[in-house]
DNA sequence: CAGTAATCGAGACGGTACGTCTCGTCTTAGA
DNA sequence: TCTAAGACGAGACGTACCGTCTCGATTACTG
């Protein structure tokens, strides 16, 4: 051995493209935002739309679903950042996340689709819980904690359920709420009538 | 003319076979059932399973749509009685409604179906709102409005929001909450979490 | 039973269009014609040229072998009438139909790739045997027979040898001869150089 | 300058490797002996027998055809050496180098291929005429004039329908004679058939 | 002996065709 | 007229090779 060998070494013959990668994982994000399901995408039309052959897909994922969830897995969008100043203040920032998330047309329809389809592809639903959902309600528990620990909430609220009613009423308008773009105050709206029923 | 006939005359031909309508329902609830999306779900193996030709479904159902909304809109269970003696055992009587169509295994399966696919399929939806959704959400309004009414809920409850919170909360056990079977004290566990904020 | 069946039963369902299979045969000869060995001849090619379904090609024949065999035997030219004169004229008649055969577009790149592919696929080969030389060669030896009978060729003459020479030399020339097409008098000139060794 | 060098200047750089050249040329002729077609015959299974790079193959040859005109061309079994005593005996010693050619398994497959592909790829044809065909046509050409000058044939003895005569025949049995291997006596056979109608 | 340059193996690349599958429609004979 | 059966054209599936390309490593000559 004339070179130190660092860790792993670089496997044979050429190395794979990232920039393939990337359009392979774009050309699916449009496919999806015009608002096809998993089901209804097809490998040969995220091939076409990306300039790649099939084999290069194939070569990285062993199927549709592997592929889906690293394209949703890309879309994370970030926390937002949260003041502090007030447990009110943070919810509504949080929610208002979830609102304006769902606005842009992308995010829309693959939240959508995440949603959607997220029954019937199991493993689909366990990794896109785990790298899109569980942040956002560990940082809800986070709120709400501090909110009881400060006095802000009521000592022996029920964290879940506070949790559960906060999301699911916003997720409820989300789904069954009147058509279009969700109303700005929203957030408020629902965070005050939740207060109502947990602050001391 | 040897039979009286009945008003509007029956068409000449065979006629259509009930037997063989009710076979195609049945058997597109019982894949339905076994985990298939909408998508999935395919006109020949529906043919198959309910031992028809392709042309007797496409003869009562010009697509697939128009079958699934038929066939979930048999399942659709009636709406419990309410006992009207107070509005929070009502609104738990309601919830509880919820939560046990969601048990069965195959009412649990078309709830999933009926949301996932909706959005993807918005004809389905608006037919399945109508009858399985719009009924319930009725219901709810008239008892949150009653307790309005009755003094047993503030005066200037945002009714809206009211409905919001009880389903949405609901919505998000059945959806995102541990799996298996929900808590028998569920609905009650959200009545009363959310009356908090609704009594006066 | 009211209507007595004539033998074999008619399969349920839609019969098979002959329509299809007579373009999918035609298309695929025009792609032989064109010059494509089996191996380059490709099904969707095929399909396309002949307006067809891949599946409705696949119905019907398991492989390209299959499809080729058929289609080069509808090809079968009818064997010349011979005059019955002389052993000579008859003989020049056969050797004149293997050189015409191989004058039309069609015929020659037929025969060409009956010859050529011939070994590499032994079912076709089989096939084609049967279909197409057989007959041929039966001729060719009655012809003879009847020379040895009739005393215009040597009564101890080997027929097989005899249908060797002529054949074989006819072919040698189709094959290795100067280019172009084969001239006229060429069958003439075999069978009075043949029949050199082989009168009495 | 230090070595002397000898016309041509050494290309800089690493030189080819004489090893990786004959393991491809062995491999090839191994596949082909294994029964595959030039057409079934695939590159990759080449480098890969080979233990060679791709690359290493389509730097040498362009394409599959010089590969295995190349290939063949290394097969080129030597003319047996004629004893000259005899017309006779030359002609059976030139048409038992046919037959045994045929013999050896990568002797005939060579044969097969070589046969069997020349019209689908004409160069290939062209360079394995030159190689293989044209010098055994010159032998027997040189015999037969040499019989005809000795007097051993006939004065007026058409030289080229003579040779079509001896080969054609030869070759019509190895194609459509009797399958197995060709009996030991058929080169004298079919000699003393032709000299029938040849000698004077 | 260090530098230069063509070769080596490996294997990824964008493609094409494969043979299979299922789609929704069409076309039969029989009920 | 309706039914079951099943053929139809269409097109996606996942695989195998094509011929090209890009890697790091190797191997000879040159300065």
């Amino acid at each position: 051995m004339t070179i130190q060998e660092s860790g792993a070494a670089r496997p044979a013959g050429r190395p794979r493209s990232e920039k393939a990668e990337k359009a392979i994982i774009e050309a699916t994000l449009d496919l999806i935002a015009e608002g096809m399901g998993v089901s209804e995408l097809s490998i040969e039309a995220i091939a076409s739309r990306a300039g790649v052959g099939k084999t290069t897909i194939y070569r990285r994922w062993s199927n549709k679903e592997d592929l889906v969830v690293d394209a949703l897995s890309t879309l994370k969008a970030p926390l937002p950042p949260l003041s502090g100043t007030s447990v009110r203040d943070d919810l509504i920032t949080l929610l208002e996340a979830m609102r304006t998330e769902s606005g842009h047309q992308r995010g829309r329809c693959v939240m959508n689709i995440a949603m959607s389809e997220a029954d019937r592809h199991p493993r689909l639903m366990e990794r896109f819980v785990k790298r899109a959902i569980e942040p956002r309600r560990l940082a809800l528990r986070e709120v709400i904690e501090r909110g009881v620990a400060t006095g802000e909430l009521r000592p022996d609220l029920d964290v879940a359920m506070g949790m559960a009613i906060l999301s699911g009423t916003m997720m409820w308008h989300t789904k069954w709420g009147p058509a279009g773009d969700l109303p700005a105050d929203l957030p408020e709206r629902i965070v005050d009538a939740a207060l109502a029923g947990m602050a001391p």
